[in-house]
RNA sequence: GCCCCCAUCGUCUAGUGGCCUAGGACGCCGCCCUUUCAAGGCGGUAACGCGGGUUCGAAUCCCGUUGGGGGUACCA
């Protein structure tokens, strides 16, 4: 095996946002090129669709891969190449499969072809395989399929596969430009590359028995091949970008965790087995057989990824929690003026914030009332807590209670504190809180209500506790 | 239409002829804990699409059927 290491690829076309699905490809190329020492993972960007191929797009699939983990910093990733440097090597091999009869030029239009076939869903119909064209622009060029016999391909997933030539029509390798389709490109890129197994999307299993033929009309042994179930939404069509949240950016821009990305979409199709299902990739990656993945399709659960994330935000040492919310608490994005941030004061709610949150944008709604001039409006919060006979009473006495020097401003006493006035209304501390958050914070739910007093301090407190109150004057009048 | 793939709880899966009165996870529902909300603990709900075979025995093998899906371009 050491003369002969793996070579799996990843050959994206940068046509848009980076899939989720294409993440998942990446992964399980990327498991089993890290299984050897010498194994690789080739990234390669099959950019010759000048029409619809962006730069920008590119750099995305670069620095997507990356973020999980994938990128030229590891010795078992190569490249990224790109396709369009090969376009001599693919009018070569157009000119060779020609000249070795077996492609042929055709200049039938789309029209005659259907004309001639009665029927739109028929496909080419061999027309011009015997009528000896010469090479010419304007002309396609025809690979000519064998008559008769199947072409089997050995699928690592879903076994043997039959493909009666019968079914396969004389496909074209070159547009009457000259330049390379998918199929013949996608197959001299593996060859000079050396890619010895192909692991990509169930949607590519169709035309595998055209490239197989070509790797064989080429006189290459074919790779292993293994096509992946789709990854669908709650209808079960395969993702689109149109109608489907597919973006990795997305997920990102969130607040999920790759590592937690990473494990989710391992478990697509796949399972370390036994019980567990939270796993490192570095305990993955050893475990992953191609042969283990299964034949269906798996429906892209949003819930279940949260839930992972969550664990994943859960088991981080609060520091690095901290470190990891920074991007949504920078002056650009977050709510607040700038310079009310103090990250001493977010240092000390961390630790209240993190078993609270599932994705990290999270965080702002969580802190934003420490770092606000005012307290977030939320009509909702305010009516549900500042009903009659309750809100204007509670918050009186609370402020009455808390404007009182002799009381210690920490936690533990500031709820003796309201546990002390709640009773004196007739009300367990679970109901007392209530005014006192929504005034103070803006929301009925939030971070342990104490902890928050303390951190905002005493004047903070008593100003929005006075400015509740006159809200509720002002609504009465 | 034609070619091809697929089929276990709502979802992701374990399961490769007896260990299955089908296991785990997410979700959902209870209960406990509790200053709200989470987290955590405990418990519960829920599946082998259908019909035939093969076999002493089938979720596991075969055939059919139904239902999903993918492909069907001088796109990738």
């Amino acid at each position: 095996m050491a003369d002969n290491p793996i070579r799996t690829r990843f050959a994206p076309s940068p046509t848009g946002m980076f899939h989720v699905g294409g993440a998942r490809s990446a992964l399980f190329n990327w498991a089993l090129a890290r299984q050897q020492p010498e194994g690789r993972l080739v990234l390669r960007v099959e950019d010759t669709d000048a029409a619809r191929n962006r730069p920008e797009w590119t750099e995305g699939i670069i620095r997507a891969l990356a973020w999980l983990g994938i990128s030229e910093a590891d010795p078992h990733f190569e490249g990224p190449y790109f396709q369009s440097a090969y376009a001599a090597k693919h009018r070569e091999t157009s000119e060779r499969l020609y000249k070795d009869g077996r492609a042929y030029f055709c200049d039938c239009t789309r029209e005659q072809v259907q004309e001639r076939r009665g029927n739109p869903h028929l496909g080419y119909d061999g027309f011009c395989r015997d009528r000896g064209l010469e090479p010419a622009p304007g002309r396609a060029l025809r690979f000519r399929v064998p008559e008769g016999g199947p072409t089997v391909v050995d699928d690592q997933i879903r076994g043997r596969v039959e493909f009666e030539h019968s079914a396969i029509e004389d496909f074209v390798i070159a547009r009457g430009d000259g330049s390379p389709l998918f199929v013949l490109a996608n197959v001299v890129d593996d060859i000079e590359m050396r890619i010895t197994h192909v692991i990509r999307g169930e949607e590519h299993l169709s035309n595998t028995p055209k490239q197989q033929l070509l790797w064989e009309a080429l006189g290459q042994t074919p790779p292993v091949w293994a096509h992946l179930p789709v990854i669908v939404n709650e209808k079960r069509q395969k993702l689109s970008k149109r109608r489907d949240k597919v973006a990795l950016e997305s997920y990102q821009d969130e607040g999920y965790l790759p590592e937690a990305m990473v494990n989710y979409l391992m478990l697509l199709g796949w399972a370390p087995g036994g019980d567990r299902e939270i796993m490192p990739w570095a305990e993955m990656e050893p475990l992953f057989r191609v042969s283990d993945v299964n034949s269906s399709s798996a429906f892209f659960d949003e819930k279940k990824l949260r839930a992972f994330n969550g664990e994943y935000i859960r088991a981080l040492p609060v520091e690095e929690f901290a470190e990891r919310c920074r991007p949504w608490l920078r002056p650009e994005t977050a709510p607040w003026p700038a310079e009310n941030f103090d990250p001493e004061v977010f240092a000390a709610v961390a630790p209240l914030a993190q078993s609270r949150i599932a994705v990290l944008s999270e965080i702002v709604p969580n802190v934003d009332f420490l770092f606000l001039d005012r307290p977030v409006e939320d009509p909702q919060s305010w009516s549900k807590a500042m009903k009659p006979g309750v809100g204007r009473e509670m918050l009186a006495a609370a402020l009455a209670r808390f404007d009182d020097p002799a009381l210690p401003w920490e936690a533990a006493a500031l709820k003796t504190a309201l546990e002390e006035v709640g009773a004196a209304q007739g009300l367990k501390l679970g109901k007392a809180q209530a005014p006192v958050r929504v005034a103070v914070t803006g929301r009925t739910v939030g971070l342990p209500l104490f902890e928050s007093l303390e951190l905002l301090g005493r004047d903070r407190v008593l100003d929005r506790l006075r400015d509740a109150l006159a809200k509720l004057d002002a609504a009465e009048e």
